[in-house]
DNA sequence: TCAACCCATGACATCGTTGACGCGCATCGT
DNA sequence: ACGATGCGCGTCAACGATGTCATGGGTTGA
């Protein structure tokens, strides 16, 4: 008598319970078999009669069943996840779009899904979602830190989920990363606007606790420091963290007496603020953005110009080799940056003065 | 003798197991309680002595225990999932990322979490990816939907899943959807070139499978029936869906005989595509698109704009009531589009030909 | 002084699925 | 004709956390 112990149980849990989705034991009990045996005929496993597969198929499919997921990750074990974290500060910024995309694609190839998850430059709840996506196991951790520490993640890191980290380097946590050369990429900023004879170039960045901004300035500061220009400084503006911030800021700088006759805005949204300030101006300021920025070549801004699904790709890679199963030291990963002169960057110093063609 | 089968089985799983993350049983062996006091312990419940707790806490963080969610999620049941997903086409859209903002914002005050996944617009990818968020117990998902049905998620559905889809309704399923008016907008479009007197207007468009794409068309051809342009559909390219594509596109309806004036382009991509291949043109032909382009008030591009961050508060807030236990019919919000005139959009027609300032 | 109580804790079952193992029956080879 | 093979299916345990119920010891009240 096949089925013994199910026709006795299943009556109890009938098969239309109002809340919750069916389970395997409701397919099971439907079409009158165990439910292991129902688990193999949907799983595909060879051991099973064909008629026997398709009467447990018919029954889910009335019944609309879908496997849960959760209960096969806690029987399988972590390491079947197929899903992958992505944290970033948001999602409209289109460096971090492409970058997402570059990865996506690379960790799609090998039949891994990218989630994406926003952390609004917010530590706190940067935290919150990493935990929420260590909780649910996801496979490895892509991460592009607004945060001032990592030993939160040293554990998993220890017990071996891969992390790796974009754009922003880890604190006190020894992990995968992939940088920007932010560095060398400002420098060039600063070189090239000099050597058009800039000396008062008006420097509007992002939050000052971002490492990117830190690294960008101190290279922007070298180049400054080779054309003996030394007091710069008076024409930086911080924390210009979106579009309207850095609008107002470059308006601001170009009030000034005397004013700047260059600006380096150094990232897309502050560039994108400042061409939002010199619409219609008569003389603008030469200009210089850190990033793409959409209609870029269109418009003719000069930028320091980089590959952000590059980045992506290069992340997945780093990540793959982990799941593979490499064990050796944390890797870094540097992404090199070149400067495109569009014309907004080759602009010579006009002398100061709101008129003058 | 507190522990006894504790002390018994836990030398069995020693605390430095290498593969795996530790377990509570581990952290009770570890503090000499039993698994569920840990629990209590760790879960912040009230009845557990100040020593014990201090203890378990110890043990947790020496052996960087963290809890796991897929456990804990199958015992509590579904319900309690904080993980909201959304499927969209290409998270490098500034469309979709800023729907994806508004969404998340509305949903981070009620405590839920927002996880992106980006479909390609691949319809079978879409299904594996949303395959993988239902298995895994999604709270709710918000879809823009590249399928051409949406069966599949019927019996989800009707188990109490919310779904919600954006700017493409479903097919055969009743769920709630949040949509641009498409037809009024292109309407506008086609309506406001012909009044100024063009005749012959490029008309550039997404994938032909995609709703939105039809329905613009056809708000688009109700304008030109209007006026009376009879032939218009011989201006008109279709599956445009990549910036290059679409310059393309431009770039051949413009070398036509006779060369439309005006051109309107369907969505932001074929916009830039758009204006990627005006530039430098001495005599640009008329360009009203569709979706608003990043400097396009600084570019002086005329276009039809919408709010898609409103769009993805709208989809939250759908959402959120079915959380909350609305079980009442779905529900249809419509965005409202209108027509921002900016300069490009208001050229009028000149006679065809390449130069003439 | 004894019962009634509360407190801290533990044992056990359970969520849904799947791996390990076992068992009866049919087929096959010699 | 009988042991060997293997097919189709079932039973049981386990993944890790937690809800339910039980228990032992200390405290309180009449």
């Amino acid at each position: 008598m096949a089925g013994r112990g199910a026709s006795v149980i299943i009556p109890a849990m009938t098969v239309d319970r109002k809340a919750g989705r069916p389970s395997l034991a409701q397919v099971a009990a439907l079409s009158g078999v165990s439910v292991k045996t129902a688990s193999r005929a949907l799983a595909g496993e060879p051991r099973v009669a064909e008629d026997t597969r398709s009467r447990v198929r018919d029954a889910a499919d009335q019944l609309g069943y879908r496997l849960n997921g959760v209960a096969r990750e806690l029987r399988r074990g972590a390491s079947t996840s197929t899903l992958v974290g992505l944290l970033i500060g948001d999602l409209a910024n289109p460096f971090y779009s492409r970058l997402a995309g570059g990865l996506e694609r690379e960790l799609r190839m090998r039949g891994l899904q990218l989630i994406t998850a926003s952390t609004d430059e917010d530590p706190e709840w940067e935290r919150r979602l990493a935990d929420a996506l260590l909780e649910r196991r996801v496979r490895a951790l892509v991460i592009a830190s607004t945060a001032t520490e990592h030993a939160h993640f040293a554990a998993e890191h220890r017990h071996g989920i891969p992390f790796v980290f974009v754009d922003r380097p880890p604190v006190e946590l020894a992990a995968d990363t992939v940088l920007l050369d932010n560095h060398h990429g400002a420098r060039q900023a600063g070189a090239h606007l000099s050597a058009i004879g800039h000396r008062r170039i008006g420097v509007v960045g992002d939050l000052s606790r971002l490492s990117t901004h830190r690294d960008r300035l101190d290279g922007f500061a070298e180049a400054m420091r080779v054309a003996g220009v030394a007091n710069w400084a008076d024409y930086l503006v911080e924390n210009a963290h979106d579009v309207a911030t850095a609008e107002r800021a470059v308006l601001g700088l170009l009030r000034r007496t005397p004013a700047p006759t260059a600006l380096f805005t150094m990232n897309n949204r502050i560039t994108l603020g400042a061409l939002r300030a010199l619409r219609g101006h008569p003389a603008p300021p030469a200009l210089v953005g850190f990033d793409e920025v959409d209609l870029g070549d269109v418009l003719g801004v000069s930028v320091v110009a980089h590959d952000p699904e590059e980045m992506g790709r290069r992340a997945a890679r780093l990540l793959l080799d982990r799941i593979d199963g490499d064990r050796g030291p944390a890797r870094q990963v540097v992404i090199p940056t070149r400067l495109l002169a569009r014309g907004s960057g080759e602009r010579p110093p006009i002398s100061t003065g709101p008129t003058g063609s």
